[in-house]
DNA sequence: CAGCAGATTGACT
DNA sequence: GTCAATCTGCTGC
């Protein structure tokens, strides 16, 4: 089943981050279908949260999909190179976001090999948010668009027991000061699409 | 308007 | 381990 808007609206953006694991990402673009099951995710709380794009409300161009109602796609150009996936959370004008960044491949693992030039299914395929939009397909252009569409997430009926779920600091957010210490990234224990981040 | 840093990745020493 | 690639947006002249 495609996860609802009703899903994305709720407000505790930390809580619908941890249900995120497990459910399946779905892109359909030029033709190929492709999926991997979500395994790794950072929330992002807005205003009150200096980690955020949208740290006190602050609104340029690349940030004003954050405060469209839940469920539609956040994707920014990051270093000029990366494109990074987010699902907006929340009501309309409160600027929540979770950022997607790593999928386990499910479906259409060659059309991701493609997309992505390499020859074999590693880690490296997916396991990091630059790396896995690329191989789903999702670039800038998808930002604002709904999750029920061309880009959605499904619930297969995945479960993740409790004692798989790790909470870490998030990635390369050092310059949030006091928020780079939240707990706002989850991940499933042992899954090796995980990504490594950097400073861990 | 120039300069810099960033929710990153991959190529190279 | 180091570093370049190169867009968006902030800071300061």
């Amino acid at each position: 089943m495609v996860l609802p808007n009703s899903f994305y609206a709720r407000k505790d953006v930390v809580k619908i981050a941890r249900e995120l694991l497990g459910k399946v990402l779905v892109t359909t673009f030029d033709g190929a279908l492709t999926s991997g099951m979500i395994v790794e995710v950072e929330a992002y709380a807005g205003a009150t949260d200096k980690a955020s794009h949208a740290y006190g409300n602050r609104r340029t161009t690349r940030t004003e999909v954050m405060y469209m109602q839940g469920g539609a796609a956040y994707v920014y150009l990051c270093y000029g190179i990366h494109h990074l996936f987010n699902v907006v959370t929340n009501v309309q004008d409160v600027p929540h976001a979770i950022l997607i960044r790593a999928i386990e491949p499910l479906e259409g693992i060659d059309a991701m090999l493609e997309r992505r030039g390499k020859e074999k299914l590693t880690p490296a395929l997916t396991a990091g948010p630059g790396a896995m939009s690329q191989a789903l397909g999702i670039y800038t252009a998808h930002t604002g668009t709904s999750l029920q569409g061309h880009i959605r997430i499904e619930d297969r009926g995945i479960k993740i027991p409790k004692k798989y779920i790790v909470a870490a600091t998030r990635v390369g957010v050092a310059y949030a000061m006091d928020d780079a210490l939240r707990p706002y990234r989850f991940y499933i224990k042992d899954n090796r699409f995980v990504s490594k981040g950097k400073g861990l």
